[in-house]
RNA sequence: GCCCCUGUAGCUCAGUUGGCAGAGCAUAUCCAUGGUAAGGAUAAGGUCAACGGUUCGAUUCCGUUCGGGGGCUCCA
């Protein structure tokens, strides 16, 4: 976020602090700042306040921006500081919070606020139509369960009308392409409460596009040097112990049920299961390295209120593969798992990818061989800048288990979205005892890298959803043809047509209900169907096909032979285009 | 779990300042001879989320509970 528009929101957030204390005796204030698409800022209020008192609230806000009010700072003692917040006690312990020294306060009108500042000169720079107060929302002192909630007054802001206005427009886009909304209306997928919340189900043509992703992304695996594995979904107390999951993942996972004497706890995670098989034989150095995937189906505890459409659910399947490899073969694999990911998302579309490496945490919480650490995050960072990525480092943001890199891609309307990561675990290798023999004859310990590429296949299906609008490329599109008569005296043509299609494993429906053809085009247009044949005695006389394209475009007295190449040469390249 | 918003037909939503519940789409049946985004008619479809309270009378007002949405937290 730019210095100047960081600037203005964070006095928009003082403004509507000054507003607030003008309606509100009595008000204790929490803390402002500028966030990513306006301001927020958290109050105590001495009584409730609803979604209506917003609107006073925005017009008390232009009536002080309209008075030119200076922003003056001030540096004040911290006994003088906490004298003139005595009333405030959130403010007072961020000042308690703060080192020995002078303090710095920032007045305008009435309103006086500890803050670091900057912020514009006056009022007069802020334009009373380039915010909007959004929403009423609980948040924590702190963002503490065990702390006092205050009521957050989120609000977009922006340095002009025309950048708010631009900015709600994209937020309307957004709602269009939602993907709880896409599901129900393209008939994709579904929840159902009474049966759980946050678990999919996947009706006939969210089916067909998970069976074309999976398919390819099976393919794609073998073609890169990976094998398949299939895992159980339960795991005895012992797996789970040893790996470390009962210690610090506990809360993420489902109570156990028990099994003879024994207790089995359903799976958040594949490593255990994987790490079995590796373990299942001794391991020599010419075995690695060993590329293991699996589509694997976990199930993670989730609170209610974090549940989400398909972009946070409690079962999931994971694109998810582990890679163990010696020292001198971990730069290469680190290289290839991103040079893979980029080509699997540059298939599906994606243009802006952004990388986020994060490294070892501070403190001793972390697990593995310092030097492992510094070769592992080493290697993260040269694949990084071998593609030429754009990236950012979060330094100290890794798990306690090992470094990792996140890929972001950016949507079609500027939104961005993690999908790939790329993780070292130093914990599971130490906890199971994982080794191989060396060529020195010695026993050595293997890296090993966890990777999804596309996270999860239902998040990805919803952040695809949404990239896509339900567009999706002809190759993933669960009804790829639509083929319509002019009128039932052509249903014979229609079902013939059809049929070649199917044929070529082509997914082409014959629409041949009652209604107008007219009806059948609104139809299949708003199913995002890509390709639309229409056919009427023209067609029947030459074996032609009228093709209406999902784009607007169309193209009509096409040989029919032609039409079913072009398709298949489309669905082949997985072309993004038709 | 907590804060705010919210719950009317399969879906999207009206509505009742307290007096037998409404539309469009979808569904069913019938009618309709044809060229690129909805042909027409009829029918069926509701314990107005649930349970209490106030009232002559509650879908409407009040309370509780259960869902859904937006946040806090976490993350694939």
């Amino acid at each position: 976020m730019a210095a100047d528009i960081e600037r203005i929101r964070h006095s928009f957030a003082h403004v509507m602090a000054e507003a607030v204390q003008h309606l509100y005796g009595g008000v204790k204030f929490g803390i402002g700042p500028a966030i990513q698409d306006g301001f927020y800022y958290d109050f105590l209020f001495p009584k409730p306040v609803a979604e209506e008192d917003l609107r006073a609230i925005e017009k008390e806000m232009r009536r002080i921006i309209a008075q030119d009010q200076i922003f003056v700072r001030e540096e004040v003692t911290k006994e003088q500081a906490k004298e003139l917040f005595r009333d405030q006690p959130f403010k007072l312990e961020l000042i308690e919070g703060l080192e020995e020294g002078t303090i710095s306060i920032y007045r305008q009108g009435d309103f006086v606020d500890l803050c670091r500042g900057p912020h514009v000169e006056s009022t007069r720079e802020l334009k009373p139509d380039a915010f909007t107060l959004k929403t009423l929302a609980g948040a924590y002192w702190r963002g503490d369960e065990t702390r006092p909630m205050l009521t957050r007054i989120y609000a977009y802001a922006f340095a002009s009308k025309a950048e708010l206005e631009a900015y709600l427009k994209m937020l309307e886009e957004a709602e269009k392409r939602d993907n709880r909304r896409l599901g129900k209306e393209l008939d994709l997928f579904s929840t159902h409460e009474e049966a759980g919340a946050g678990l999919i189900y996947w009706h006939p043509k969210g089916g067909r596009f998970r069976v074309a992703l999976e398919d390819w992304w099976r393919e794609e695996h073998y073609k890169n040097g990976y094998e398949i594995l299939f895992t159980p979904h339960i795991g005895k107390s012992w797996l789970w112990e040893t790996s470390g999951h009962l210690g610090f993942y506990k809360e993420n996972m489902y109570s156990p049920m028990k099994i003879d004497e024994d207790n089995y706890y359903i799976k958040p995670m594949n490593c255990p299961f994987h790490i079995m098989i590796y373990k299942s034989q001794t391991r020599s150095y010419r075995d690695l390295p060993l590329r293991w995937a699996e589509l694997g189906t976990v199930y993670r505890y989730e609170r209610a209120g974090a549940l989400h459409g398909l972009m946070r659910v409690r079962g999931f399947t994971q694109d998810d593969a582990h890679i163990f490899c010696t020292p001198e073969q971990i730069e290469g694999e680190i290289e290839e798992v991103l040079r893979f990911s980029l080509s699997m998302h540059k298939t599906l579309g994606f243009k802006e990818i952004k990388a986020y490496l994060a490294t070892k945490p501070k403190g001793d919480g972390a697990v593995g061989d310092p030097a492992r650490w510094e070769q592992a995050t080493e290697s993260l960072r040269k694949a990084i800048e071998k593609e030429g990525l754009a990236y950012e480092i979060d330094e100290g943001g890794g798990a306690f288990y090992g470094p990792k890199i996140d890929l972001k891609v950016k949507d079609a309307i500027g939104r961005e979205w993690q999908l790939t990561t790329i993780q070292f675990d130093f914990n599971m290798s130490e906890r199971f005892q994982i080794e191989y023999i060396d060529s020195d004859g010695q026993r050595k310990r293997p890296y090993m890298v966890h990777r999804a590429l596309l996270g999860s296949i239902e998040r990805f299906f919803g952040v695809y959803l949404e990239h896509t609008a339900g567009a999706f490329p002809l190759w993933l599109s669960p009804e790829q043809v639509a083929v319509i008569p002019v009128a039932p005296l052509f249903d014979e043509y229609v079902k013939e047509v059809t049929a070649i299609l199917k044929g070529k494993g082509i997914r082409a429906t014959a629409m041949l209900s009652e209604e107008r053809m007219n009806a059948k085009i609104r139809d299949a247009q708003n199913q995002k169907i890509p390709y639309m044949v229409i056919l009427g005695q023209r067609e029947k006389d030459d074996r032609t096909v009228s093709v209406r394209l999902r784009t607007g475009g169309q193209e009509n007295g096409i040989a029919l032979d032609a039409f079913v190449a072009r398709v298949l040469e489309k669905i082949e390249t997985k072309a993004l285009d038709l």
